[in-house]
DNA sequence: AAATTATGTCAGTACTATTGACGTAATTTC
DNA sequence: GAAATTACGTCAATAGTACTGACATAATTT
C-alpha cells in the first residue's frame, strides 16, 4: 500500500551486508541449518502426535538416564508447568517411566522404555545422518573443528550441562559436587 | 510413583551414546548452541513485544529489500496467516514498509525503514559478536570449513535460497581483526 | 511440630503457528 | 470484453508450546 497516513520511514533499498560489521552469512546459515535439521524428527512426531517439546524430553531422558525432574527442567529451561503436559503424554504412552528416587522418595528418577528408546533413536536417526552427510569430506580433524564451534557457541555457564553427558569426552569427569 | 496399572516397560538404565551409531555429540551440541544463539536477540525483542517470528521477518526484509510477501512465505515455510500478524505489527510500528510492485501492482514490495534496519542490526549483533568468539583462535580457512558445515546441513532443494543473498562469498573481506 | 524440598496440578494467559473460507484488486487467458 | 487466475489481505476457529501464580501432597530436614 503506497497510501500511508501516519509518517511513515522512507524505503531502504539497498541490503544489509557483513560490511556492516555483522556476520550476516553465518547468523543466516545457521537459522537455515537448524529450521532443517529439526524438520526431519518434527515429521516424524507428528505420527505420534508429539511436538518438539517431547523429542527434547525424550533426547535427554535416553542421554541421562535417571535424572530427576528438576534436573530435566534445569537442561530445558522451561518452566515446571510445560514439562507437565509433555512429560505425563510420555508417561501415558509408556515411553518414559518414573522410579521413586532411591535416596530421596521425594525425587522421581526418569527413564526410557525400551519403547522410548527406540523413538529415540528413530527420531535421532535422521539427524545423525545429514550431520554425517554433511562432515562426508571432513576428517577428524575437520570434525572436531565443528565441535568447538558448537561449544563455543553455548553461553560458558551453561557448558557443564554438556559435559555431564557420559562417554564422549575423555577426562572431563568433574564428578557431583 | 513406582505403582503402575497398566503393563509399563521396564526402565533402560544405560543412557544411549554414540555407540549406537548416532551422533548424539553433535546432535546436542547443535541443540544447546541455536538455544543460546537465539536468546540474545530473545531478549531484545521481548522490549518491543516482538516475538522471534518478527525477528526473521525484520531479517529477511532487511537481507533482501524489495521482496515479495509470497517469497518471504517461501524462505520462511510458514503460511499467509501466520505472516499477516507479524507482519502487520512490523508495518504499523513503522519497521516495514509495502511499495507497490513495479511491474505488477499486486505485489507488495517489502523494504525495511530506517527504524526496522537499526533494530535487525542491533538484533544481530549479540548473534554476531557470539560468532565471532566461537571463531576468535579460527583463521580465514576454518571459518569457511564451518559455513560448508551448515551450508551442507541444508536440504539442497533449499539452498538456492541462501545464495539469492547478495555479496556474501568470492573476496569477502571479512574486514578488520 | 515446623519448615523446607520435590513434585504435581489448576487456572488463566500469550505467542506462534495451523486450516479453511472469503474478498478485492490486478493480470492473464480465451 | 468476460472469465479465470494470481497476489494479497482478513476473518474465524483451533492447536502447541510456552509463561506466571497459586495451591496440594508427600517426604525430608530442622
Amino acid at each position: 500500500m503506497t497510501d500511508r497516513s501516519h509518517p511513515a520511514g522512507k524505503p531502504i533499498r539497498t541490503a544489509v551486508t557483513d560490511e556492516d560489521g555483522i556476520d550476516f552469512a553465518i547468523i543466516e546459515l545457521f537459522f537455515f541449518a537448524y529450521r532443517d535439521f529439526t524438520s526431519d524428527p518434527d515429521q516424524i512426531l507428528s505420527d505420534y502426535g508429539f511436538g518438539r517439546a517431547h523429542h527434547r524430553v525424550l533426547h535427554f531422558v535416553n542421554r541421562r538416564p535417571g535424572l530427576t525432574v528438576a534436573e530435566l527442567l534445569d537442561v530445558l529451561k522451561i518452566t515446571k508447568q510445560s514439562l507437565a503436559r509433555v512429560l505425563k503424554q510420555l508417561i501415558d504412552t509408556d515411553h518414559v517411566v518414573q522410579l521413586q528416587g532411591p535416596r530421596d522418595r521425594r525425587q522421581r528418577e526418569l527413564y526410557p522404555t525400551a519403547k522410548g528408546r527406540a523413538l529415540a533413536l528413530a527420531l535421532a536417526r535422521p539427524q545423525s545422518r545429514r550431520i554425517h552427510a554433511a562432515l562426508e569430506d571432513f576428517g577428524a580433524t575437520e570434525r572436531a573443528l565443528i565441535e568447538r564451534f558448537l561449544e563455543a557457541m553455548v553461553n560458558p555457564e551453561l557448558r557443564a550441562q554438556i559435559d555431564i553427558v557420559p562417554a564422549k569426552m575423555s577426562g572431563k569427569s568433574h564428578g557431583d559436587h
